[in-house]
DNA sequence: ACTTTTATGCAATATTATTGCAAAAAAGTA
DNA sequence: TACTTTTTTGCAATAATATTGCATAAAAGT
């Protein structure tokens, strides 16, 4: 992706063109990755952080990225994909956790499985599986 | 439940038996919804903030309690059922969290579908179902 | 009753996140 | 382009959440 192209998902999503728009929205798109705040700090320094807070908080707000629970106390932020929209966040796809390289990823070929829950109305889902990824299997001998 | 058998948890789980341990615990056992820090700190004043929060590790690390995943960056903790140990909490039921009142609850009757993800090594995993809850549902008309 | 081990409270500090406001930048318009 | 309006940024301050070290207090073991 190039800069015109990031210029076109900002458009799409009705945010003007900044600087740390355009920077931000590279890092996850190059990123395979969900990236926490901690994340994006320490790769795009210049910034404030209240900046980056703020910017993450529009691609929130517009559909750009999602925020994944996470019971460390800090959020990470997953990339959506084609289907969001400023008006509502569609994504079903299930998160995977390393316990060993402690990535977060998307993993956007699956998806949660429907849930009956009798007397309950349900509105979205989110799954994280806890383990260990491809690559941490890979390196362990 | 009554004091004696407050001291039968913390016992089975090879935990001191302190003012603040029994307290927290009588708060799990008489709540029905998980619990926020905060929620703890606000019911039983007169507690440090730290022994709150070093309670609360301890029965975590003792699998009296787990942490429940959360995309706002408060962790809620909600207490395990019988089948945990200190050496491994063993749970794997839904969690639905409120978009009204804001609650989460354990549905200790549910549990997660099993998941096949090829390549990758399955360890646990949560699921928090996000919608309105049954009371909730009752009292909007 | 005494000793050992663990928990508590306090103060300090660290981490994560938000708000107000003036200056700077982006977008809209003539 | 020059000008106006709207939004974003950076800074400082502050809030909210969580952890650590250490002396004292309490629990458990003998």
């Amino acid at each position: 992706m190039r800069y015109s192209d990031y210029k076109k998902v900002l458009k799409k999503h009705h945010l003007r063109i900044t600087d740390s728009r355009i920077d931000v929205l590279e890092r996850f798109y190059n990123t395979i990755h969900a990236l926490s705040f901690k994340d994006l700090e320490d790769q795009l320094e210049g910034y404030d952080r209240v900046t980056l807070y703020r910017t993450l908080n529009s691609f929130i707000d517009q559909g750009i990225i999602h925020r994944i629970p996470n019971d460390t106390g800090s959020a990470c932020y997953g990339i959506c994909f084609e289907t969001c929209t400023p008006e509502q966040h569609y994504h079903n796809h299930i998160h995977f956790k390393c316990i060993k390289c402690g990535y977060i990823d998307c993993l956007p070929d699956t998806h949660i499985p429907l849930i009956d829950l009798p007397g309950y109305e349900i509105i979205d889902s989110n799954l994280i599986i806890n383990g260990i990824c491809k690559d941490c299997k890979k390196n362990a001998n």
